[in-house]
DNA sequence: TATGAATGAGCATTCATTCAT
DNA sequence: CATGAATGAATGCTCATTCAT
């Protein structure tokens, strides 16, 4: 049931957007009665937390999973395969990507999206530290807000810029950042 | 009467967000009745977007005025020149940067965004095209996107790396970027 | 407009009760939309607290009125004269005084009440200090609370006492018992 | 099960309100699930009238006691073991007093009140009778509505008036008006 | 018999928008 | 032009009650 209303939310969501995501129509959409789904979730917001958290999870998942494949890897290679697997896990659900990075008062759901952001950073900050780069973790946080931004502006706004190219592009950038920093 | 009105939405948005910033307030801020509004503006929509493309333009311009003062300098310290334009400027009105950034049902105000972004990102491949980088539109793209985001980020979250040090991690993106590209 | 509110309100709780007294059957039946009410009313509460308040100072009003044409008396003639007064006040709405008696969660209007019986009491005291009863303020609580509850439980209950004889029983209450307090 | 029910509905109705009680904070409060609540009542306001009944059969119940240790005082000692009595009564749940008189809404209950209140009426007018007063009917309902509602308003009140103060000042209203009435 | 998940009508309240003045 | 009172559809949420298990 805690799914089918989840479901439900996310595919409003996605299909509706945000201001349409009424906690009535989640329940009409889930087949499901509105007094239901205030038996799974304290308030509205709770449902939408958790339709980006299931979105989060999968997203870090399917990251995660990406770069397992091609573990041990380092240098370029590394920083192909991390493009790679990034673009790929945004590309997975467009629609709900777009209204979360668009639509969703994000001052409310600030947190949940800061705490997948720190988590990736860390990671990467470690894999930078372990790589002998000065501060780490500045230019973690330089390189994950600028991919981050990349990636999911090309998922939304396809512009002119041939999948493959655009991960040259990042390749270089990231690649090009790290060896232009003083040492 | 309309900058009147303007002006209270602006104000009503930086002051109060988002949610707060119904019809009925703006007018009353603006000293104004609400019917007076809808003579002016066709929906409330476009009074924020009203607000949103008077900050752009602002925006647009106080970039383009810290430029115009170091004109002619080229290469990393126009580089350095053009970042710290754009930190200047996001940081004149950092609580409509956040509401503008953060809260705003960004689908409905895409367009004019984009407009900003489409001007500096012209603006910024002619530099690039003059100084013989290939396929500056696509290399301006890239650039544009991962200092907007870095520059906002940074106003807005006050991660902890000092103004000065974000500048030259910007400057050493831009350019190191720009010598990996292949060309 | 407010009083159109009012009286709606006044007509729905009289006739309807409390627990259908719902803002939107107030405002319809007022001829109003439910949204017209939130303009001069700051919840439904607000409403309630102003029926109650006018039935107050509509039964006050009549109390000191019928008081008034018999002014200057004094002893048990002043006495009849108080009774039959509070008992015309309070046979004016019987369907509203058994609604505020009965129904309405009195907690949360006990303060509005209060007033009323504050009022009453202090004036009742001043005239026992006047007429040299000890301890006025404490005969004066119990002949308000004794009076007002046989008063009101003879309207709503319409017990087999006749009127004529309610009187007499309620001034021999009054009489009887001030000449047996201890002086 | 129904003690069970019924306490657990007096224990929510004395602790948390008449609002906060609901049949499901019944239910949980009597470890029993909200169908089970409704094989043993019809409606929430069956449950509501067994926690009143329980109540005034209890307060009955105490006022008798008290009476039958002092069985036989006749004349003002009588009197005032009778008010004594009523007090020690009211005092032993005054949140339920509190809830039963303030908040209920009592139309709906009126008939379980009245009975107590008959029943002690009638009681009363034998004694009165025997006493050998005239009308014992009506100088009955005189005496019960009166003593009660100042017996329950101490109570529930705390008006600055001592115990001790308070019974005397009792004494003398129904010795001053059984005296002063018409033989 | 006991359960408790599911119900759904109903509530108080908001706010973008209109239109008679 | 300007007004601002009036609108009413829509929202998030509650809770007495039911019924399949």
């Amino acid at each position: 049931m805690v799914d089918r209303i989840v479901d439900a939310g996310r595919a409003v969501l996605a299909e509706d957007g945000y201001d349409a995501c009424s906690t009535n129509r989640i329940a009409a959409r889930a087949g499901v009665s509105p007094g239901s789904l205030y038996q799974y979730f304290p308030d509205k917001a709770a449902v939408v937390a958790a339709v980006i958290d299931g979105w989060s999870d999968e997203t870090a998942e399917r990251v995660a999973a990406s770069l397992a494949e091609r573990a041990g890897e380092t240098g370029p290679a590394m920083v192909r395969a991390t493009v790679e697997a990034l673009l790929a896990a945004l590309e997975a659900d467009p629609e709900l990507l777009r209204v979360v990075t668009e639509e969703l008062p994000q001052a409310r759901h600030k947190q949940r999206r800061d705490a997948l952001e720190r988590r990736v950073r860390e990671l990467t900050a470690a894999w930078l530290g372990a790589g002998g780069v000065p501060d780490p973790a500045t230019a973690a946080w330089v390189l994950v807000l600028a991919l981050e931004n990349l990636a999911v502006r090309w998922v939304l706004d396809r512009p002119p810029v041939p999948r493959e190219a655009l991960v040259e592009e990042l390749v270089s950038l990231v690649t090009g950042y790290l060896s232009a920093r003083p040492r």
